[in-house]
DNA sequence: AAATATGTAGACCGATCTGTACTCTTTTTC
DNA sequence: GAAAAAGAGTACAGATCGGTCTACATATTT
């Protein structure tokens, strides 16, 4: 197995088990356990537990919009439908037997506001998010896009917040139909301009 | 200092740190020292750290909801005034420097969505705060109120995480001009009944 | 084949974690 | 004022934490 191949397998083998027990909770050796290596290779590979969550981190947040990103250009052509359909993604996140609610809240949570390199990577994550979202807002050529660009976001951040307490049953669905609403009074007044 | 008045105390020291820094990264002794008490009046309180933990989890919820509940009594008589000013308390709580998003998503993030008491406690906390929503907007005769009530849910819940990670500045406004929306156009039949 | 670099296994370090045991003093209660 | 409960203070147990070190195996280069 190359290097960065096992880097990226260590990198995995973390994301799920900070995911299912948290950061603090989840303890160098239990990565290196399910990993099945040793101590030594794990620190030749990263300097510390910090930049492996970091690393962990980066990976998810790559990962994710990639996923996103892809899924809404696969749904439609329509700016406005593609909108609609990063619902559909996020239900497929949270149909994942593994989900257990936004691992980047969950850090920001784990490791205070304050200016520690894993909440501004956490930060970061959630900016790139919202900037995609005001993106399609404005191939949308909807209104106030930075406006309806945050009330997405809410809704997607409430999504995954509600289901993760109160389970998934229907919560997207009804999200969605609030950014339908949100939409279609944005857009009333230039939407057939496209 | 009475029994209760100490273990209360506790409670809020703890409630303190936990909220700071994490329940994982937050030893007993940080809040024994906070407190200035023995370790052995602690246990006297407590059976364990995850009793004061689901003490603190309890308090939290009982005077949340009262704060809320007091709060929109006061603002306004009209039950869907009632159910904007909702946002009013929120933003209250997100105005407190103290804030450090909610103690509740982060308690079930660092300990499983599993059957630990922890989480249980977190989910009938989500629980009855959804259940005030619904009560709100079932007094304002807005129709499907179980569907209206979790979209209001929502967005409570994707301003917390929002603020948590990307700041304050005008995300409660936006939240509720959403909620706005969405109780109009779902109004819209029987609104002029009352 | 010899020399060198890299990876692995695991002991080990000091610190910290939750929780208990014990002594002694203070406060409450009858 | 005596009995009983709760307080402080501290030492300690047993486990686990993140991280380092040494010894040894393997692979690569010369």
């Amino acid at each position: 197995m190359r290097r960065a191949d096992k880097r990226n397998h260590l990198i995995d083998i973390a994301t799920r088990l900070f995911n299912r027990h948290g950061y603090h909770a989840t303890g160098i050796d239990a990565v290196l356990a399910e990993a099945g290596i040793a101590k030594t290779t794990l620190y030749r590979h990263f300097e510390s537990k910090e930049e492996l969550i970091i690393a962990a981190l980066a990976k998810a947040d790559d990962d994710a919009r990639e996923e996103m990103r892809r899924f809404v250009e696969k749904v439609s052509d329509d700016p406005r439908e593609r909108l609609l359909a990063t619902f559909g993604q996020l239900e497929l996140w949270l149909q994942d037997c593994e989900f257990k609610g936004c691992p980047f809240v969950a850090a920001a949570g784990e490791f205070g506001t304050d200016k520690s390199p894993v909440f501004l990577q956490v930060r970061l994550h959630k900016r790139l998010y919202l900037a995609f979202f005001e993106e399609l807002v404005r191939a949308a050529q909807l209104p106030d896009p930075k406006r309806l660009a945050v009330q997405i976001m809410i809704l997607h951040e409430g999504v995954v917040a509600y289901a993760q307490v109160l389970g998934t049953a229907g919560v997207v669905a009804t999200a969605r139909a609030a950014a339908e609403r949100l939409i279609a009074s944005a857009g009333s007044g230039n939407e057939r301009l496209r």
